[in-house]
DNA sequence: CGCGATTTGTGCACGTCTTCACAAGCGCCT
DNA sequence: AGGCGCTTGTGAAGACGTGCACAAATCGCG
């Protein structure tokens, strides 16, 4: 992954492109194929059907046709999609052909874990910059980065071109620290704390809550346990035991 | 029209299994509910307004009413809903009124954060197990837990309750892991590794990647480079002037 | 050169989610 | 008691997302 060429384009020409307007859902479904994409790559395949990627990104084929149509895609007809080529469109489509610099903001339990994810680095980010506002973490070196003051904010943003934020202190000093990073310009903030943010028009915010997850997890349980605790149809009961191992395919998969 | 049972009864008389059948959309909202309730009761609220509960959330006012109708509670026209009595209803309805046990494994970079994770704790889970694969890592204390084997995970399944597995390892171990965890009869994943998982029908899985996140957060920056760029030719359309945009105020809007 | 096998791209129908708008219910004040 | 303002709960409409089913396109082969 050291070339980009073939920006885009259908149409070709220089300019550039007008980026199709995709549905929501479709976007947020093509980081998944993009890293079944770069799986397929590694084990050598060149061209793969949308039944082979749907199955390896665990969709639906009809919906993953509908989603690479969105964006214009060139798929051939009795043959499949080209691995590469895909690759190269989802990425350029994603915003990805430049590598972007996220500051990660407050260093400590979770801050450390997501500073040294090399997960980061492999799929078009780059940390750019750590910053806590406890004095006695600045200073501290992470792999390789050296933690710096959040006051230093504005001028990181400027040294390293932030383009992405992403927020791990502690709730109560997440909507301070989102501040400073719209004030700074960044338009783009991860929250992993458990708490609404409030940011001005054109700043998209994503969180990530643990706890949210585990609580969703947490109503299927209850709803299953309750389930099981009535039905009076002699059917293949089944529990909590084992039994087989029948893992077999299919989904699970809810968007956020 | 219909008389619904009675309203989470926490004390469990004997019968209330019949759980309302939620949206799925819901279900991933309630829990924001309750964290904004949690907050409103800790600063003296008695009472809230579906405007006031859903602007702490995050939401629309009309979506939230719609979501609290959904689980039958009861509000007070002219009033609003009662903080204690709905934190009560949604800590029902998510099954958090037994703190279930979860079961962590893989004790990285992640796990270690997400072992020393309070956020757990706190809204209505216990970490009871630590497990992993490496040797060297096993015996290791961890904020009170010891870090035991992943092959001890049938007796640990069972001394524990293991309701809920959480998967902390790298990807090529993620599916081996997951058949360990339904083959001890947990029914429940959260998985953060970067694959799709195969389950049996019946296991509920959620994932969360960090790298889509920001893969998501990077198309919308790329869409909003292109719009803002016009005449330029070619080029990246870096915008790195902090100056440019608005000082912004920083209250209202949401990012979705 | 044409044919059959294959696979894409999409029209359509259906289900889910969101949002508006408003009647009905509730408490309070006079 | 009655009226008034406030807030819930919900019908209806529309936006959005999903998946089936099939025509159109393409390849390989005889
Ligand atoms: N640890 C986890 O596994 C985990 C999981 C999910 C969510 N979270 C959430 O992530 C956030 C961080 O969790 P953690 O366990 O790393 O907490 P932590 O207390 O270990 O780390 C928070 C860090 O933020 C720094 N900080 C505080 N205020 C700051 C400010 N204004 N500017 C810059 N830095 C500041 C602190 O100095 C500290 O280093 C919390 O909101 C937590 O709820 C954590
Ligand atoms: N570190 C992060 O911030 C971060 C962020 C997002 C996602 N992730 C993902 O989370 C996972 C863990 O990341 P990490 O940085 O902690 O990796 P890590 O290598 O630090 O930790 C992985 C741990 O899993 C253990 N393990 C390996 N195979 C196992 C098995 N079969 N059974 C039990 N344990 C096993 C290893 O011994 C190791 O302790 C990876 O899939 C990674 O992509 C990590």
């Amino acid at each position: 992954m050291s070339q980009h060429r073939h920006p885009g384009a259908p149409g070709s020409a220089g300019a550039v492109p007008a980026l199709p307007d995709l549905p929501e859902a479709t976007v947020a479904r093509l980081p998944e194929y993009l890293r079944a994409l770069h799986n397929l790559a590694d084990a050598g395949h060149e061209t793969v059907s949308s039944e082979g990627l749907s199955a390896a990104a665990g969709v639906n084929s009809a919906k993953l046709r509908k989603d690479l149509s969105h964006l214009g895609s060139y798929g051939t007809r009795g043959v499949g999609y080209d691995v590469a080529l895909l690759i190269e469109q989802i990425e350029y489509v994603l915003g990805l052909t430049q590598r972007r610099a996220v500051a990660l903001v407050g260093v400590g339990n979770l801050g450390h874990a997501l500073a040294g994810y090399d997960g980061f680095a492999s799929r078009g980010f780059r940390i750019a910059a750590l910053l806590d506002a406890d004095p006695s973490r600045v200073g501290e070196e992470i792999n390789g980065l050296v933690v710096r003051h959040v006051d230093e904010l504005p001028a990181v943003a400027v040294e390293e071109s932030i383009a992405i934020g992403v927020i791990a202190t502690p709730a109560a000093a997440a909507q301070r620290v989102a501040d400073q990073l719209v004030a700074v310009g960044v338009t783009s903030i991860l929250n992993f704390a458990p708490c609404v943010l409030s940011v001005p028009e054109g700043v998209d915010v994503r969180k990530v809550d643990l706890a949210i997850e585990l609580q969703i997890l947490s109503f299927h349980e209850h709803r299953k346990a309750s389930l099981t605790a009535l039905p009076a149809t002699g059917g293949s009961a089944l529990t909590a035991l084992p039994g087989g191992l029948a893992a077999t395919d299919t989904q699970e998969a809810i968007g956020t």
